[in-house]
DNA sequence: CATGAATGAGCCTTCATTCAT
DNA sequence: CATGAATGAAGGCTCATTCAT
């Protein structure tokens, strides 16, 4: 049989990604092989290659479209709000979402950023400075209104990102927190630490 | 003579150590062969067995150092300090310092995580867990004490660690910033997220 | 509309043979890939097995159909032509016209032997003997009737064929011989050869 | 057992190269597979890697020898010789024997050209034209003595070279032929050529 | 202690070929 | 007929590790 019933080529693409997300979120992309990777979507690994280019570029689609769907999220969330201390709680709120709901694709982004290659590297790197953009603006908007008091603002846009982006190690659905405590807590520390 | 004038044992241990926390932090404990380690301290590969047992083995090695020397700095830096604000400033400092000066050994011990086989993780993580023990300890005290006002002390704790250990992935040495201004500038933000 | 306007079986058949020369003119029988011939007829792979029955038996078809039309044309060069120095002119202008004009065909019917299995190889082996029997023949007759003073029949055929098929590596048919030239060239060297 | 006792690096890459002249003089460079000539001398194919750069390396080293082999032979066989006409037998006899003696080198080092890289290529192609340059200065300073007449020197030179170079396609050192027979009818068929 | 050469497993990738659609 | 997706084998090469010298 030379092909399951019911498959489709977009479908299989879809199945590679998503095992690759899985895989690559857990051993990281070094250890993982496209013979695991394969086995996962029960193909022999020959046959990835009727669906990607190369293990490089599997992984430069993954973040890619990681980073342009975050993009893409974070400007419909701030979309209409005008006010800096609405638009940081916006901010704030729809990161840790996010980042809850797409850890593989937030921890992959910035753990395997090295395993690109670097003309890849250069991409994704412009995307991320687009996304931490988005939150140093809202602080000098917020600072130029005389709303936050902050001394220096890229280090303290990357001090918050850095814990906003910090629950994707331990956060876990299951849990004992859930997802809006989460973003209370978070959100307090924040503006405490950022208001006037 | 097949020994390099003035070599030992010793000194081609901490060779490879170096050579490998410096490649680790580069490219990975994955993407890093024992073939370039062995060229970075002009070794043959089948040398390095003579200084250390495995592959796997090294990387505990580096990682548990690490851990082993950070639990004994912050003892140190905390030792005498009664006051939990005092406690929590001098935290900071500690952190942002030891985070700026091992940046290599910081990084690789919570990245490598998952190199490590599952044996020399549990060592790790719980020596770790330690160390998050002691600001867990600083905010509870603060907040027995009604100096701080703090919603739920794990995660605040994890939130900060997060903030503060993300200089590691930034930091330049050399860069804008002095190491006294970060530290005043991150003190200010944790403070504020904190107090009552 | 999944087929190119106008296109038709027979027509693919000839494209495929004809990029098959091509191809493995240029790189050889093994350096050739299924994947590249598709790609020269703007084919997919799979759809080359409409054409042919396997790699192997395009190869096979390719020299085979050479040598048969080889054969047929070096009789019809020599038909009529009954003195034996009267033929071997005609024999070296044949061998050298056609070896110039199918350069492709001659040199992969040489070099690609090997790449033949043997079934296939044992039968092209065969109409090449066929071939250089036209040569020893004439070189016989001429021989008997005390026209040529010949010390080995086959070894002389041989060498003699070897030089004639020489071009084949480095004629240009836009150099700065041209074709009556090297045939006069070639006569000559080879009549005083033989000649008594 | 790491290692078969008395082997060593350099008896295993002479081993490496024998295997290499055979099996590619068999099948072809391409469809020689690196663990095919593993298995000739007995390694795993990952050990190859210990004695060879790459597969593509072996071949230009094993043309390149060979090439280098013929071009200091070529000289050695014609030094002292000042007649052209003396000097064309012991090319011929020098040219016929060392092919018959080293088949698989000159065959490689013809056959396997366009398996060699553009950069490797390029210099085995300048080798090769040394060699040509040996027997077209023969020719000429023959033809300017009015020793030789010779309708275009570069021409008959391939066409010399050509008829001698076939031999390696068919001479077997135990068949009929003996080798003194073969050089002599050669030489008279190319003396006769080319004498006035 | 260092070296050089070996092992055996495994890597990413390409291949000829098949076949449901 | 052509396509797209699959197979299973094999390709060149790298790896961690071992060990006689």
């Amino acid at each position: 049989m030379s092909r399951t019933a019911g498959s489709s080529g977009k479908k299989t693409l879809a199945a590679i990604r998503e095992a690759g997300l899985d895989l690559i979120h857990e051993r990281g992309f070094e250890a993982v092989s496209l013979r695991q990777l394969a086995a996962r979507v029960s193909l022999q690994p020959g046959s990835l290659y009727n669906h990607i280019e190369t293990k490089q570029d599997l992984l430069f689609d993954l973040i890619h479209n990681h980073m342009v769907t975050l993009l893409q999220s974070v400007d419909a969330a701030l979309d209409g709000i005008e006010d800096p201390l609405a638009q940081l709680e916006a901010f704030i709120a729809f990161h840790l979402t996010y980042h809850i709901e797409r850890k593989r694709e937030v921890f992959i982004g910035s753990s395997e950023l090295r395993s690109l290659d670097p003309k890849n590297r250069k991409k994704i790197v412009a995307l991320r400075r687009t996304y931490e953009e988005r939150l140093c603006d809202i602080l000098e908007r917020g600072a130029a209104k005389r709303l936050f008091k902050i001394d220096d603002i890229p280090v303290s846009a990357y001090a918050i990102l850095a814990m906003l982006t910090g629950i994707c190690t331990w956060y876990d659905a299951k849990g004992r927190i859930d997802r809006k405590t989460l973003i209370d807590i978070h959100t307090r520390l924040v503006l405490q630490g950022v208001l006037k």
